[in-house]
DNA sequence: ACCTGCTATGGGAGCGCTCCCGAATTGATC
DNA sequence: GATCAATTCGGGAGCGCTCCCATAGCAGGT
């Protein structure tokens, strides 16, 4: 392994003159400067980036905290940010924090501190007031993707707008009866489900429906959307028209217990969902889209000016979502029609 | 931020002594042992460890490699491999190798040369001869999940095996015309599907049925599958009685196409998958359990060992499947029932 | 009394880089 | 011809740690 002693030898130059003329900062003549970057080349130089950082106290090297990687928005977060970075040349450390689990608490308390990263990128973490305090103690930039604290920058979906215009949309279908699935305390991402229960919520209201308003009660996850709405959906009587899901997953739940409850999808039941998740059109789910993998790039691009610049104010970015109409959303009909289950 | 030097000076001995102290190794009275820890903890001291890995050449951080992180399998991968990483107080950098990207390029070009890792963890990466070939050059310890070379060690699902039990489970069952979906020159795991493939193909061959087996191509996600099943299964005359799928995501694919073309599952059509899947339990899957997440600790594990003896050999870990039987599968039968299709 | 071997500590080189500072050269300006 | 600014380069300190080596005290054996 040849370090930059043995390219300035081989170029002829001293060691600050190699470091000048590779960094490309200070005064290099081109000669000198093409002289070593060939010699770099020819001894297939890489520079120690531990020495690199050791030096300049800047590591390349960005962290990433998530509660989750094996859901659709977070690992589509992550690619994002992953593929932002490469483009940048930085490396990316992931810390999965469980909610609750022990080594949660070993990443905060330990893991952080180290310091391995000029940065930090915090996916839905919805972070406890402790948690939020040491990472920002860290006197690194923080920014948040999901998150409703003012102390870091946060790139959110503008949750509780959504909620409305979905609500919205079914309403002007003609339904009365919607519904809202997946709204929980025990859930764990209390800040999106609260704000997108409370968009439904006044979207009813404004409708003069509150009275119709009910939500019951579903973790953000396929197989438990699908458990609630098997639920909700078995009484004929008290059955809504229509459901707001609080995520696309539920809502894809919601769309195959009606199909086996023998409910066709929009004549008896109108489901929309929030995120256009991978599955979204293959059940012809209608939905607004959120693009989580541009919400990623745009935390790194947030941090990085947030880096260059640590006095910058914390800054709020809330994306507006775009409605996706396919086919699971129809005008309220009468007659509610129904087909044979197909167990 | 307080160094070592702050620590030393507080505790009253030498820099030396303070770092043999915190280290726990070499000779250090347990005294004094004592009385460095309690400066330490007092000052807040947080050793720097690029200035570590600068002294010792190790890093305490272990890069992983892998094409994807939002399908299920690396993304369990992942979290196994991180749950096993934290556990031991490593840090672990995520590379995201998109095959035939351009930054699949760059990271086997510049960044895994910068060699900010002890050692390397590939997933289902199904390496270039001469990817593999740059990632040994590194000198650094490899271990893949997923893979059939012989260069570095390896933790895998006996692939052939797994798919000549879930083969034979059918004929057990009494059928003949089963179909393999799931198989394709295209697709990105041409070690995991041909093995599978192969295996379909010899269990076929073994009971008498080679002119019956049939494959038909589908990408291993679920819309393909769906798709895929849905040509497959439309031709009634042709149609199988029974599906080998090439993993759960194909085969909840295809029970969910089975469905909205009426046809029964497991009535008129078996379904059998590989890797008891979050979702197979809800749509009644009965599959092959592998678990990803234990493949991403076996690796760690492995990937240790090496770092602590680089003159090992390479290992193999062929897993064994455990078959999860669910009601997906059911004996042939002779009507053939079908159900209205629910649209 | 002396040597040996173990324990306990300190001194200081070295890991590979960056960057401050000073020296040297050039060229332009007065 | 002297002054000054702009450029080009090298020397070397310093980043924060580990670890080799030297030193020294203190058994215990001969």
């Amino acid at each position: 392994m040849s370090g930059i002693a043995d390219v300035a030898r081989q170029a002829g130059v001293s060691k600050s003159t190699a470091s000048r003329a590779l960094s490309g900062s200070g005064y290099v003549s081109q000669e000198t400067r093409d002289r070593v970057t060939r010699a770099a080349e020819m001894l297939g130089y890489v520079p120690s980036t531990n020495a690199q950082s050791l030096s300049t106290g800047r590591t390349q090297n960005i962290g990433v905290v998530m509660p989750y990687v094996n859901r659709w928005f977070f690992a589509e977060v992550l690619e994002g940010i992953q593929a932002a970075l490469l483009e940048r040349g930085l490396d990316l450390t992931l810390y999965d924090a469980k909610p609750g689990s022990d080594t949660r608490e070993r990443i905060f308390e330990s893991f952080l501190t180290r310091k391995r990263f000029d940065g930090l990128i915090a996916v839905g973490l919805e972070p406890e007031e402790n948690e939020l305090d040491s990472m920002l103690a860290l006197g690194k930039p923080v920014v948040s993707v999901v998150g409703n604290h003012e102390r870091t920058s946060v790139v959110t979906l503008d949750d509780a707008l959504t909620a409305r215009r979905a609500t919205e949309h079914l309403i002007e279908l003609g339904h009365r009866r919607i519904a809202f699935l997946g709204a929980g305390s025990r859930t764990r991402w209390p800040h999106v489900e609260s704000s997108r229960l409370d968009g439904y919520m006044q979207s009813m209201a404004d409708a003069g429906l509150a009275e119709e308003a009910t939500h019951t009660e579903s973790e953000l996850t396929l197989p438990a959307g699908y458990d609630a709405a098997v639920e909700l959906l078995s009484d004929a009587r008290t059955r809504p028209t229509a459901i707001v899901a609080a995520c696309d997953e539920v809502a894809i739940g919601a769309i195959i217990a009606a199909r086996r409850l023998g409910l066709h999808v929009p004549a008896a039941l109108s489901v929309i969902g929030i995120d256009d998740h991978e599955f979204a059109e293959m059940f012809a789910l209608t939905t607004f889209r959120q693009v989580p993998r541009e919400q990623g790039a745009a935390a790194v691009e947030l941090l990085m000016r947030q880096i260059q610049d640590p006095t910058l104010a914390p800054v709020i970015q809330r994306l507006k979502p775009r409605l996706i109409v396919r086919s699971s959303t129809g005008p309220l009909r009468s007659d509610r029609a129904t087909a044979d289950a197909t167990v």
